[in-house]
DNA sequence: CTAAAATCCTGGTGGC
DNA sequence: TGCCACCAGGATTTTA
């Protein structure tokens, strides 16, 4: 459930903590979690210092001094704290990445969906991503330019990163409500002008998730306000906020898929 | 090629 | 109140 926005608000958060810290350690509580074989990532970490962090997609980039990144992906129930070593942890932390001011780096992760990878090249975890679609030279030419020669339903795109980086089921409910487009909709019967909607729509709402410092629920992510400002998502059989229609779900492409039939063609 | 289904996981929920 | 079946959901893998 952390989406772009979430992801993003949590690399603002750990920057100030963070970024000049060493890495001393790493522990693993739950090894399929790590995607680097446990003795390189414990043999290579420590030492290494954190020279910036990142985002990408829905991916945390640490920079770090050696020239290699280490990639955190949150997926579905995943959060990072920062702790005094000495403080007890909670029992759904993870992975524990020890740092050299006696504090540690927690990742806390209940469903154990997250992902932690340590590479030297990038390319190896975020090489097939598509585009970031709040990058500034992401232009609309540029997102009218993805559509070539796609074909299926709409939403399923939206999820899917290959694609676009950084949307998921929650933004692109949300996008397409803005955008009066129905997710059901086939690509490659879109117009001109629907695409710009869409451009539109998806860069207001990852935009405004991110001024909402995210969204918080179902004991995710915490901390954010914009499920105070879902219009669709979660809001089955509820009113549509802007013609009283009661809003469907359904599910495409395995995922839960709410729109307002009459506001969404 | 697209698309759907299965997989990994567990906290939360709804039914009884 | 307690038990339990069921579900969500990102990304990957498998099957159609």
């Amino acid at each position: 459930m952390p989406e772009l926005p979430e992801v993003e608000t949590v690399v603002r958060g750990l920057r100030g903590p963070l970024v000049g810290r060493t890495f001393t350690g790493v522990t693993v509580l739950w090894p399929n979690s790590i995607k680097t074989p446990v003795p390189e990532l414990q043999q290579r970490l420590p030492g290494q210092r954190i020279e910036a962090i990142t985002r990408r997609a829905k991916y945390l980039q640490f920079h770090l001094s050696d020239g290699d990144m280490l990639f955190l992906h949150l997926k579905m129930s995943g959060d990072l704290l920062v702790e005094p070593e000495d403080e007890p942890r909670h029992p759904h932390v993870r992975t524990i990445f020890g740092l050299d001011n006696a504090h540690e780096l927690r990742f806390k992760d209940p469903r154990k969906f997250g992902r932690v990878y340590l590479v030297t090249d990038p390319g190896q975890v975020v090489g097939k991503l598509g585009p970031e679609p709040l990058a500034d030279n992401f232009a609309l030419e540029d997102f009218k330019s993805l559509f070539q020669k796609r074909k299926g339903r709409l939403k399923p795109l939206l999820l899917n990163q290959e694609f676009i980086a950084g949307v998921g089921n929650i933004y692109a409910d949300e996008s397409c409500f803005l955008a009066g487009i129905n997710p059901q909709r086939q690509v490659n019967t879109l117009a001109a002008e629907e695409l710009e909607r869409l451009y539109q729509a998806i860069r207001q709402t990852l935009n405004a998730g991110i001024t909402w410092k995210g969204a918080s629920f179902d004991s995710v992510y915490r901390g954010g306000e914009f499920q105070d400002h879902f219009r669709v998502y979660g809001r089955t059989d509820e009113p549509c906020l802007t013609c009283g229609t009661p809003i469907v779900r359904l599910v495409l492409g395995g995922r839960s898929t709410h729109f307002c039939p009459q506001c969404q063609k």
